[in-house]
DNA sequence: GATATACTTGACTAATTGGATCATGTTTGT
DNA sequence: ACAAACATGATCCAATTAGTCAAGTATATC
């Protein structure tokens, strides 16, 4: 998993609906962007692909904004980043499977599942609470 | 750690000259080219690099070649990939370094050093021992 | 109902990177 | 001398990612 930008900032963005999900009132793509420093414009396309996934709730007009509707603890970052179309780490290129290429694959693969793994581990509402509560660092076990 | 071609390849390469250690001549380019179905002259290319880091000594003019000068259990996958400039998955863009950039930060690290851990427990020794003795897949332990 | 706010959609641009190539030169065994 | 093989530097192309623009639709509020 490559952690692009997009990736970031839509982690960034879940944090923060799912930290403010109690209030009534949406939350602005405006605020969003304020406060994280992410382009406006890009953001608008990363709702796009979140609200397509169903776990954002649009609210148009004014007044309007974005409401989390899917519970935190359903949710880790692996998801969010596949996603966001985050590809793995495996190489592309598609060579001549030797056996040699078939051994080293494999590697690559292990590698992949072990970065894949320290994802699924964390859950929004893990991240959402260390949030709330203070500080970062406690994740390192 | 991101798997480029430029890795793979230069991994295939440094396979082949270990296993060929022993043997006096040297290897060609030309002969892991054909071999591997890597593009000639993008080895090369790889071959520059290998050869800056003092791993291996080119032996230039007919019957010429590559010969590896490093101890195979001395060298791990790792290594390889960092010379190559595989470059590492934490996001680049330097963000606005509030709390909630540093949590998430934190977690790319931990991915990012779950993955190099794989890398770095494979030597060059190891993979060149399976190769010779056959199969593949016997790294899932 | 006019207006400002805010989401919707689709197309589009700019910069970076990775993969790959070419041409030309140098060394050395036969 | 000649051919095999490495050395070096410049260059190109395609894919991806980051980020932008513009025109449109919905809705709360005054």
């Amino acid at each position: 998993m490559i952690i692009s930008a997009r990736t970031h900032y839509a982690c960034l963005a879940m944090l923060e609906l799912a930290s403010r999900q109690t209030s009534q009132s949406p939350v602005a793509l405006r605020e969003i962007s304020d406060r994280h420093g992410v382009p406006g414009p890009f953001l608008v396309q990363i709702f796009r692909t979140l609200r397509t996934a169903g776990w954002v709730q649009s609210i148009r007009g004014s007044q309007g904004g974005y409401r989390l509707v899917i519970r935190p603890e359903d949710l880790c970052l692996l998801d969010v980043a596949e996603l966001m179309g985050c590809q793995d780490v495996g190489n592309p290129t598609a060579s001549k499977s030797t056996a040699a290429d078939l051994m080293l694959q494999e590697i690559w693969e292990e590698m992949s599942e072990a970065s894949r793994t320290v994802l699924a581990r964390v859950r929004l509402s893990d991240l959402a609470e260390r949030f709330q509560s203070g500080e970062a660092s406690m994740f390192y076990i």
